[in-house]
RNA sequence: GGCCCGUUCGUCUAUCGGUUAGGACACCUGGUUUUCAACCAGGUAAGAGGGGUUCGACUCCCCUACGGGCUGCCA
């Protein structure tokens, strides 16, 4: 046995397998992995498992990095290809052959399914295939293709300390002799892992707790190689709001389904990390306040479900937060990756005005765009029905009277005011009558920000020109 | 089938043998308001079921139910 690798500095890493998008799942586990290296001052690796040939695509992985840069987790050096290092992983299955901690094993995939069946027939319910070339002589060995399994251990059983399950026992005599290496070379995922966790020195090994009973598995190549087992911690899955496992009936799954539906990464971040982990009340914060309090004995044991209202409710937090360059930074890569068009230079002037505002009652980029509306058209303002509607003859005139007093006042909230207010007060009306028709001529709608926020984003030109377009 | 994990308000969770079981989201009521929000105040709401252990269990043990995972020459 090595040294023990607990006083060592904190190395975690993230291993997706490219077969598909970045799972919101994959990208909360990342995130727990991210949190836990970045708060210990420790290194945060991202490894592509990338060894099923068939089913791993270079546009998953590029998906996969898509996905982790707009969560904002960065991780430390290259991105490592299991398959690229399969020679290192063959290199340590025949060192477990020289080593008598594994095989060779000639059964061939027929013979395993007839021993199977047979078993089957006997009426045992599991059948765990039970290699005849176990203790076989090299001597007797055919020249044919063959595999490389672990000699597991029949009797005892394997210890799991798991920082989120706790204490966990797996009798070994239900762990069969799993193939490491493949009969054409190739090595399987349980050696991979554990190959390169060695090699990367992987002090954290945080993933989903569907692999919680493959560490004892993997926990037999680590004693079988005379290493330092990781820290485990299993993490429950994530599941949909009726408590299932979150598949595609769900709606998004995808992390950068989430990026298009317009939720700042700020507050995805907030959200996934309360997910099923918790210090104290702590509701809203930063992600440099989460590197500060995220430990694994917040994890929680069961799955958590998703809940779009709380996601929303803590992104609405985060856009009040936000820096406003920041925010119209992230506001024009949302408008790409929902395939929305650019925003106009008319409308990039008004939006840096109007994002101070806009961004204290704004949840997600949509919504702040909806509150917008009234820089983002162009005149003559199309009206909606209800804005039609406020804009009868009387209103009409009112509006009329205003634009004159415009012309030469000062454009700040303070001066304007009095001017509103003193239009209300000549046609004895209250400023609530006063607005609506105000709204309609800017907006051409009922429901928008403040009349003066919007009059001094937009400017004096352009605001007369409305209410001339409105009241002729 | 076997093995493993889980189960506190609708949801995310706090509690680490003794609390009126706390917070947040959602929901309801009221306030504020120039519309919608936002904001402020208050309210409804929980220990899966059954046995133990203990002076005392949400907390420890066992059983049941329900949910999930693993059981591949997939990862």
């Amino acid at each position: 046995m090595t040294a023990p690798i607990s006083s060592a500095p904190v190395v975690t890493r993230f291993a997706p397998s490219p077969t598909g998008f970045l799972h919101i799942g994959g990208g909360r586990t990342a995130l727990f992995n991210w949190l836990y290296a970045r708060g210990r001052g420790g290194k945060f690796l991202l490894r592509i498992e990338d060894t099923d040939r068939e089913r791993s695509t270079p546009e998953a992985t590029a998906a996969i990095l898509r996905g982790l840069t707009w969560l904002g987790l960065d991780w430390d050096g290259d991105v490592v290809s299991q398959f690229e290092r399969r020679d290192r992983h063959a290199e340590v299955a025949h060192e477990m052959l020289v080593r008598g901690t594994a095989y060779k094993c000639f059964s061939t995939q027929e013979e395993i399914a007839t021993y199977r069946s047979a078993r089957e027939a006997e009426g045992a319910s599991y059948a765990a295939f039970v290699s005849p070339w176990r203790d076989a002589d090299p001597a007797t060995y055919p020249d044919a293709p063959y595999v490389i399994r672990m000699k597991a251990p029949r009797t005892g059983e394997t210890l799991i300390e798991d920082q989120v399950q706790g204490r966990v026992v797996i009798k070994n005599e239900t762990l069969d002799d799993m193939i490491v290496l493949r009969s054409d070379g190739t090595p399987v995922y349980m050696l991979a892992v554990v190959v390169d966790d060695h090699d990367m020195r992987v002090t954290h090994v945080i993933r989903g707790d569907d692999h919680l009973n493959n560490a004892a598995r993997q926990q037999m190549v680590y004693d079988a190689m005379g290493w330092a087992v990781p820290t485990w911690a299993h993490i429950p899955l994530i599941h949909g709001p009726d408590g299932k496992k979150l598949s595609k009936r769900h709606g998004a799954t995808g992390v950068e389904e989430y990026q298009a539906m317009g939720y700042p990464a700020a507050g995805m971040r907030n959200y996934l990390t309360r997910l099923g982990w918790a210090h104290g009340d702590a509701e809203i914060f930063t992600s440099a306040e989460a590197m500060q309090m995220f430990d694994l004995a917040g994890i929680g044991r069961a799955p958590a479900r998703l809940d779009f209202k709380k996601l929303e409710n803590t992104c609405g937090h985060h856009m009040a937060m936000a820096d406003d360059a920041a925010l119209l930074h992230e506001l024009r890569a949302f408008l790409t990756a929902a395939g929305l068009s650019a925003l106009t230079d008319v409308q990039e002037v008004r939006m840096k005005e109007a994002v101070p505002f806009l961004k204290k009652s704004a949840k997600t980029f949509p919504e702040l765009l909806e509150k917008a509306a009234f820089l983002m058209v162009s005149r003559p303002v199309a009206q909606d029905e209800k804005a039609a509607a406020s804009l009868d003859t009387v209103s009409r005139g009112i509006l009329k009277s205003l634009t004159p007093r415009l012309r030469n006042a000062s454009w700040s909230k303070d001066a304007l005011e009095p001017i509103l207010n003193e239009i209300a007060a000549e046609y004895g009306i209250g400023f609530g009558k006063l607005a609506a028709p105000l709204r309609a001529a800017i907006a051409g709608r009922t429901v928008t920000p403040s009349v003066y926020d919007m009059m001094l984003v937009i400017g004096r030109d352009e605001v007369i020109a409305r209410l001339e377009d409105a009241s002729s």
